[in-house]
DNA sequence: GACTTGATTGTTTAG
DNA sequence: CTAAACAATCAAGTC
């Protein structure tokens, strides 16, 4: 599962929603082009795109690694720590998580007040909505070539 | 780059 | 335009 990780494993959770089948949307059919999204993410420039914080099983990892450490101070390195935390992860109950989904969603919480700004809502932090704003939102233009 | 899982984001598609 | 769905990308830490 090398890959498994990213691609595969995260719709998890839609599947489990599962909304109405009515909608039939289940798989696209057309796929224009696998994905050019994908080719446009290049072209997609941040002024300064706010980090995704750890998840909760990262928030985990930080702790492990601490304990995982002591125990094996040969052994430091995340591809390590990982495997042993993952295995362990599936093992811990949805109440022991939770402290960490908590802590995940305190650090998710600050993130999303980060991606208002990051919208370009930067007079949201104001809090006054009054100023000019409206015209010009980030003039990258000038370096697009056409 | 590997290696883990989770989450978030962005385009996609249909109506 | 909106809603849902999907698809891809990225997050840490050491070697």
């Amino acid at each position: 599962m090398k890959g498994a990780g990213g691609k595969g494993a995260a719709r998890n959770s839609v599947e489990a929603l599962r909304p109405v089948d009515d909608r039939k949307v289940g798989k696209r059919k057309a796929p224009v082009d696998k994905r050019q999204t994908k080719k446009d993410r290049k072209a997609m420039k941040d002024p300064n795109k706010p980090k995704r914080p750890p998840s909760a099983f990262f928030v985990f990892l930080e702790e492990f690694r601490a304990v995982f450490k002591k125990e094996n101070p040969n052994v430091k390195a995340v591809s390590a720590v990982g495997k042993a935390a993952g295995e362990k992860w599936k093992s811990m109950s949805p109440a022991d998580k939770e402290p960490y989904e908590a802590k995940a969603k305190k650090l998710k919480a600050n993130y999303e007040k980060q991606m208002d700004i990051y919208n370009g809502k930067e007079s949201a932090a104001n809090g006054e909505e009054s100023k000019s704003e409206v015209h010009d939102e980030e003039e990258e233009g000038s370096g697009e070539v056409i």
